[in-house]
DNA sequence: CTGTAGTTTCCTGGTT
DNA sequence: TAACCAGGAAACTACA
């Protein structure tokens, strides 16, 4: 994956950089700097808005959040403004990027659509650590919330394990299969071992309100709402 | 330290 | 009767 940055399909369209520059010198950003960034600085401003400047400091930002190796990740290739960014195919950003092109790539297109959400089922980003030693914690992504634990648990049959089913994947209903099982595995995923479904179909319930889920007039059965993303086939 | 989001816990009452 | 569902109320926790 370190092909050469030479090559017409750079993106820089100013100089011609150092593959091996580090993204401080790219950015003259110092990592304290860095430190002070968060989530919502990255989603106040839509990416096709950010400098140069910015587009460094995310991928930093990504390789701090999520733990990926910055050595792995050639950042001359992304010395280019936020509208370069955006405009990148998807081809030339996996080309860019390396080996972890996909996950940003799928981060990145979030941010453009949702602001923060990320999707983080492996599934779907397709994503494996045999191209490169560095780990990937795809698992414990952003996926804290209830709904987001539900989602990738329908989209990971392998982790399911007979504990929820889809009803109709196209309009995104499902069913609790097992329902102690669930709470037992999200008691579990919140360190919590007093959790129960009752306690859990609470939280369940709140979402109504929010969106993220509809009532189904039906035991058990739940559907995503028009404000959960990430549930559905062939659509980030 | 303050406010908010997202639960967690508990509860009363109704339904399957 | 057990297991669920509907929400109100309040406590809790992480984060901005």
């Amino acid at each position: 994956m370190l092909e050469s940055v030479t090559q017409s399909m750079c993106l820089s369209n100013t100089m011609v950089c150092d593959p091996l520059m580090s993204w401080t010198e790219l950015s003259g950003t110092t990592k304290d700097d860095y430190a002070t960034y968060s989530y919502s600085f990255w989603t106040s401003i839509h990416p096709e808005y950010w400098s140069k400047h910015n587009v460094c400091e995310w991928l930093q930002f990504c390789c701090d959040q999520y733990k990926l190796d910055a050595n792995c990740i050639s950042f001359s290739r992304f010395n280019i403004n936020g509208l370069q960014l955006c405009n990148m195919t998807q081809e030339e950003f996996l080309e860019a990027a390396g080996i972890y092109g996909e996950y940003l790539y799928f981060i990145l297109q979030n941010i453009r659509m949702h602001g923060i959400s990320f999707f983080t089922d492996a599934e779907e980003t397709k994503l494996s650590n045999k191209d490169c030693n560095c780990l990937l914690p795809i698992q414990d992504l952003q996926n804290s919330h209830l709904w987001e634990f539900v989602r990738d648990l329908l989209l990971s049959p392998e982790k399911n394990g007979g504990i929820l089913e889809w009803e109709d994947r196209g309009q995104g209903i499902f069913r609790v299969v097992k329902s102690e099982a669930l709470a037992k595995m999200w008691g579990q995923k919140k360190k919590n071992d007093r959790m129960t479904y009752e306690k859990l179909s609470r939280a369940l319930r709140y979402y109504y309100k929010t969106g993220i889920l509809e009532r189904v007039d039906r035991r058990l059965v739940y559907k995503f709402g028009k404000n959960a993303h990430g549930w559905q086939e062939n659509k980030i």
